[in-house]
DNA sequence: TTAGTGATATCC
DNA sequence: GATATCACTAAA
């Protein structure tokens, strides 16, 4: 079933851990709808969050994040990865959850956006409303937390705060 | 461990 | 205009 937007609307640690377990739907440009079970995600929250990208303000690239929860934000690091992010929280709240990874070997958050053909091109979709992309509900595993990585930008305590969600197996 | 890659923010 | 900085991956 159809993840819809009352979800997506909650705070960011409430949905993150949730996501876990969920599948992610694509349909590529052909028509071929492929999915993936979703094992691991982090959340990042608001402009206080320093590693979160709206901790600097309000920018063009970051306004995707002020959405209301269930669009998608979808951006380029290191001139060659997308990484995909789902908007969480009201609008005017800068909120979102990375998926971080999905079943092996999809198990990198850019190897599944690569995989799926997601690119900058899929930005700002309203998933509950996208036929293009979107996420149905599935299990439930047990979930552990862990600090996230690729932050060591961000100053304590954000650095430690154990906002990354991972699958038991 | 390192190269590869380009958008973005920030500083002239 | 220029530069520094990245929510990473693959190869070695």
């Amino acid at each position: 079933m159809k993840i819809d937007g009352d979800f997506f609307r909650q705070d960011v640690l409430k949905v993150a851990p949730q996501l876990v377990g969920a599948v992610i739907c694509r349909r590529l440009p052909d028509g071929t709808v492929i999915r993936g079970c979703v094992t691991e995600t982090e959340a990042y929250r608001g402009q206080e969050d320093l590693a979160c990208h709206a901790s600097k303000g309000r920018t063009p690239r970051t306004e995707m994040l002020y959405r209301e929860g269930g669009h998608s934000y979808v951006y380029l690091v290191y001139g060659l990865h997308w990484l995909f992010n789902v908007v969480t929280g009201p609008k005017d709240v800068p909120q979102g959850v990375l998926i971080r990874a999905m079943d092996k070997p999809l198990d990198g958050p850019a190897k599944w956006t690569k995989a799926f053909q997601v690119t900058g091109g899929q930005n700002g979709l309203y998933l509950p409303a996208s036929d293009e992309i979107w996420m149905e509900e599935g299990a439930h595993p047990a979930v552990r937390t862990a600090p996230r990585v690729g932050i060591d930008y961000a100053a304590e305590p954000w650095k430690s705060m154990p906002w990354r969600f991972i699958a038991q197996k």
